[in-house]
DNA sequence: GTTTGATCTGAACAATGTAAAGATACTGCC
DNA sequence: GGCAGTATCTTTACATTGTTCAGATCAAAC
């Protein structure tokens, strides 16, 4: 028995770690619980005086993956810089793009996040995704910085935000699970210009 | 032994229909093939002659929602009689409607059509829903009647298409999921008029 | 009536989630 | 420093699941 550790350092945040390398690559219904606890060298039940179920760690792990998805949607909204027309604008084509690539990139941690993993079984439990979360907070931002530069009209502005959010969300669902093409991704972005009336209309 | 059917009259949809029964009480991840088998009054292993895997049996049970699906969109498009300017845009919402209502009531259902478990374990054996399906031919035709009565401009066609599918099942999604509230979606439908200028702009 | 082929059963196996009951290491107190 | 208590982890065990394979059972063809 090695000294190692037997108290392992922090096993909770390490099972969640491993669960999301995991399901990263196998996806979370092939993700057991067994094999996390394996590959940690640690007994399968010792995962139980983190998580009552193997739901509740998998939804921690989706947790964890909306909070990276929250990180990757922040960089995408500060990779653009400027105030200009053209920076706003520019801003909220990164952040339905970021959305997007998440799902494309990602799409086993998407659907965790996303799908009915946390949601019916997990939800209730763990995780409140009710609100729209940072992604959310940063489209609002978008919105209104464009209505602010006169880009878009506040009635665009009103609408643009329930548009945006399905529109976008939709697409990247859409691509994920093969419905759709990703050649449709600059059709649906010229969709939401035309729809915001981004196109000089109003400025 | 009772002679009832020693030889099933058609398990292979048998099992499809009871399949889709138990998915749509307690979800896709929750249905045993042992359990429909049981419910059947079959040996687990009678299934085996007729799906490879319990991934094909939902697979094929998936088609079958999907099938289903169509039918309830078919029907919404049918309830809403009328060429005129009124009825033609009763019928693109009658669609929405009729999208979001379906994931709404049968979320379990929708799922397993729409989600992770027709894509990437059952979608390169069984299904291919790569093509719109009868859903996206019922948006098309309603597309192309508000053009042709002038209600919609051709640019306001054109995106149209990519835009009302996009929002409409990722606002289906949203809800399902939890992400969103049910309220959202008249300001959806508004959002979408305005988009595609429905307001009387274009008349 | 026998044979042939399709259809289903039975038993078995490995993997999984999960629940005790017990072992082990750390922590604070004397 | 030694000891009790507690958190942490292991061992063992069990039920359920997907899946396989050899064989039983039926239907029809010759």
């Amino acid at each position: 028995m090695t000294k190692d550790p037997y108290h392992h350092g922090d096993l909770a945040t390490a099972l969640v770690e491993e669960a999301l390398n995991q399901v990263r690559q196998v996806g979370a219904e092939k993700v057991s619980l067994r094999g996390v606890a394996a590959t940690l060298k640690v007994s399968p039940s010792a995962a139980y005086h983190y998580f009552p179920d193997k739901d509740a760690l998998l939804g921690a792990t989706g947790g964890a993956v909306f909070e990276l998805f929250g990180q990757q949607m922040q960089e995408a909204f500060d990779s653009i810089s400027g105030e200009d027309r053209q920076g706003v604008e520019a801003r909220l084509t990164a952040l339905a793009m970021a959305y997007i690539n998440f799902a494309r990139d990602e799409p086993h941690l998407f659907r965790l996040a996303f799908g009915a993993y946390c949601v019916t079984p997990i939800g209730d439990k763990f995780m409140d995704l009710s609100e729209a979360g940072l992604a959310g907070t940063l489209l609002v931002r978008a919105l209104d910085d464009l209505e602010r530069l006169g880009v878009i009209s506040p009635e665009a502005r009103q609408h643009g935000e329930v548009l945006c959010w399905s529109a976008v969300h939709g697409m990247a669902t859409l691509i994920l699970e093969g419905h759709i093409s990703e050649l449709a991704v600059p059709a649906l972005l010229d969709a939401i210009r035309f729809a915001l009336a981004m196109d000089g209309k109003v400025a």
